[in-house]
DNA sequence: CGTGGCATGTAAACGGTTACATGATTTA
DNA sequence: TAAATCATGTAACCGTTTACATGCCACG
């Protein structure tokens, strides 16, 4: 509880805009964070509820008009400190955890192919998350708003486009790679000679 | 426990290098995979016990030849299949968490220089890993080895080092960009006129 | 009226880290 | 022999996910 970056992840959404939900700063965050954070209703509602006693936030009309009955929140001036003050420490780099690069690196102990299926899945995955990405981009560009925090999500945006585009670009050359590998381990006699061309 | 991909880490581990110890899987984990993998010892040793009752691993000479008394564990055949098993399962997108991203984009509500004094941190941290991973490149092709395994070694680590490379180059721009938006916004009368230059 | 999705919530399980305990071995 | 570090281990805690429970509202 005393880490909980939760709450400053609903404090910051919060404090961009007024009056949501639980649910709707999960949708929120889904959307505008999706590709480098993720919270889950078993830690926004509780975690809502403990910002509300802690007073850093605080119960807004629960909009039932022709709508569902839903609590939404709204920042307080302590809760907009609070915010500042975590934004100024800082970022901790949260431990490594990257699946498919522990599978490719133990890739010569599987199974021939394995490892080329993995990175074609790997291009495959990157490929739409730049299309998303692109697709905000477009969005916040076309928008031509002057939201003062727009700076700031263009610069988050650039970086995830960034790396989303460097994968991409090395999974092509490491395609390019393993189908030669593959060809001279997993397939001993066959000299190049598939496609009876011209 | 049904999870745990701390037991295929291990797994892999000691298909590489037999007869290794908690200790040093821990180390190698840390020197191998830091930039993409971490696991602790209260997760290792325990990991360990429950492979051998498995069958999955085996207690191999406790090296306390000269040395110290280090159980050390080598791969059993059964050991080898559920690697080989888990490698050929699609690989999982872990949850993303990177809190630089969430502070840069919550920049606007920061104290003004917040924002940039973080990407500059990332730049430092980055250009670290950069040269970690540039050493581990260079030791590599120097070692002149034919090990199977150097193929699928250098895909991952080439993959780091693009990843590494984007971010550093993403961080050069938006360190002007940052620059330039604390100018405009944090020093409100203030002509261009600072260096009295020729 | 019933079904399916919206919205909120909770309990339990889980993976993982942290902090601590302990002995053995090298080094000063 | 004292200090430092190597090596192993464990208990407690923590943040998070998963699965489940529950009503409400819209739609067919």
């Amino acid at each position: 509880m005393k880490n909980s970056r939760t709450a400053y992840v609903l404090l910051g959404g919060l404090s961009i805009q007024s009056n949501l939900s639980g649910y709707e700063l999960h949708q929120a965050i889904k959307e505008n964070f999706g590709s480098f954070w993720g919270e889950s209703y078993g830690q926004i509602y509780p975690t809502l509820k403990r910002l509300v006693a802690e007073g850093l936030i605080e119960a807004a009309g629960s909009a039932t008009a022709g709508k569902k009955r839903r609590q939404t929140y709204a920042l307080t001036e302590a809760g907009r400190v609070c915010l500042r003050e975590w934004l100024a420490l800082p970022f901790q780099n949260d431990p490594p955890r990257n699946e498919f690069m522990l599978k490719l690196f133990f890739g010569r102990q599987a199974a021939p192919g394995v490892a080329l299926a993995h990175v074609r899945e790997l291009e495959r995955r990157n490929r739409q998350m730049l299309a998303t990405l692109e697709g905000i981009d477009k969005m916040a560009r076309a928008s031509g708003s002057h939201d003062p925090n727009l700076p700031y999500w263009m610069l988050t945006l650039g970086l995830g486009l960034a790396l989303t585009r460097a994968a991409i670009a090395w999974g092509e050359s490491a395609l390019a790679e393993l189908a030669a590998m593959d060809v001279d381990a997993g397939e001993p006699l066959k000299t190049s000679e598939a496609e009876p061309s011209s």
